[in-house]
This record gives C-alpha cells, structure tokens and sequence, in this order.
DNA sequence: ACAACATATTCGCTTTCGCGAATGCGTTGG
DNA sequence: CCAACGCATTCGCGAAAGCGAATATGTTGT
C-alpha cells in the first residue's frame, strides 16, 4: 500500500457519513436505497461517499439489476485489514451508530416498507425464509 | 468521544507526515529537534503538524526548559486507543517508515551530533549511561 | 537587560474536500 | 421503443486543509 493509499485510507475515514455507511453494513451487504432511507441523506450525497470508500478500497459494490448493494471488505494490505476491523468494532459499540442500526431494523421490519423501497432487496440478515 | 473528535482523530492520520512524526515516536519521547532533522523539512511544517496531532489527542508534549518533546499517548477512548495501537503496528511494519527510524539512529549514535542537535536531549533509547 | 535559541502560531495563498443541483447511465416494465 | 427507476457522476460554490514566510513567545546564557 502507498503511502498515498494509506492517507487516503485514513481520510476515508474522517467523515461521520461514511462511518455511518460503515457501521450499518456491518458484516452484511447492504443496498444503497436503504442508506438513503435510514440517513434522509440525498442519495447523490450518499453515492458520493460510498465512491470514496469504494476508491480507498475499504468497500465493495456489487450489483443486481437495477439495485446496487455495498459490504465492507478487508482491504489488501493486512495491517490495513487490522485497523479497519478496529474501526468497525470501535462504530458498533457507539450508541449513535446503534441508532442507526435500529432505524434499519425498525425499516426492514415494519409491517409494510415505504414505496420507494418495496422491491428493494433486504440486507440478508432481515431476510425470512418465509415472506 | 464526540463525532467530531472522532473524524478529528481519522483526519489527523490521514497525512503522511502526521504518520511518520507517530512512528519516530513509537513507544519513545522525541524532541522536536530530532523531527527536523531526520524529516529535513521545516521547523514551523513539523510544528503545526504535531499541533494537529496534540489537538487530536494522539501526542503530549512535555517541555523542558526550551526543548519540547513528544509522546504518543493512548486516547482517552477505549476504541479509539485500540484503533491508534493497530495503527502504530502497522507503521512499524513499513519500510519507508523504518528508514525514519534508521536515520534517527544513526544521528543519535553518531560520535558527532550537529551543530544544532548538540545540546538537544536524546531519545531515551539512545542516552547510554555513559557519556 | 538583552541577544540567541527552540518552538508555536499567524497570515495569505493554493489546493482539496463536501454538497446541492443537475445530469448521465444502465436496467426494467409496459 | 420508451418512460420510469436506481444509482453514478459532474458542475460550481463555499469551507477546510497544507504550506512557505513571517512573526510571536518562552527559555537561557552572557
């Protein structure tokens, strides 16, 4: 990793948004449209950051259809990898962050979902088998 | 640790000059001094830099008389400190970063300090008992 | 008291970053 | 084929950050 990388790398990380998009992934893969209802955040600010994160190699997309989905991955450089996996674990015991993951919850299991995300596919861990 | 200390805390790593002052210090105090001289960049560059670091609450300064010296302290948030331990690990493993430390070594061991290193105190794990 | 030393801080400029608004692009359903 | 959807990217602006040069501040030796 260069040393251009590495701040990149850091400055990634310098920004309450992208630590919320963060935390709320998880070990899960998320779709964007679910950042965007839980942050009421615009989803061009959203896409934004996601790009960042995606350019400092600390996410990866994947994409289904018309729905693209994000998770967390180890970057390359394995003191790298050590470092982000203390930054997530830092986020999940943080009591705002926590917020965040209810609102989530509180959305992917709500009776019904709001239009805009009624064909959205659900981060996996709120899948049923049975729907 | 608010949100703002917190992307304060990313945002100070994210500089590779911030990096290498962390790694020369290491588990050590180092002088001021002792910066200008291996980095051969500005006194007032390494200053405002150690600022940004002191004001982020991952360095202390100690003054003694004139001469001021700087440690890497553990943050006062449990998360945080572990972030920073990982972080410090990872600098150490680095090459470019070892030349910094080689080079300290060499200036401190040298039979002759510069001029104006002369009356600098030194690292600790450089002072030998004898002189 | 004062000059010299070591370091911190400010000023002004340039570069970089974050964001709303607008737009571009790939996918999908009719 | 085309409109609608979901998302990525660009534009332009204001704010923040980095730095050289200059200056301020505390300490020390004469």
């Amino acid at each position: 990793m260069t040393e251009a990388e590495r701040e990149r790398f850091f400055l990634a990380l310098g920004d309450r948004t992208r630590l919320r998009l963060l935390h709320l992934m998880g070990e899960d893969e998320v779709c964007v449209c679910f950042f965007v209802a839980v942050f009421g955040e615009s989803q061009p600010k959203i896409s934004r950051h996601l790009a960042y994160l995606r350019r400092a190699g600390i996410v990866a997309a994947r994409r289904e259809g018309k729905w693209m989905h994000y998770r967390v991955v180890p970057p390359r450089d394995a003191g790298a990898a050590r470092v982000l996996r203390e930054v997530v674990a830092w986020l999940a015991s943080d009591p705002d962050m926590q917020a965040d993951r209810a609102r989530l919850a509180n959305l992917c299991c709500a009776p019904r979902l709001p239009a805009e995300l009624r064909d959205a596919p659900l981060p996996s861990r709120f899948v049923q088998l049975t729907r």
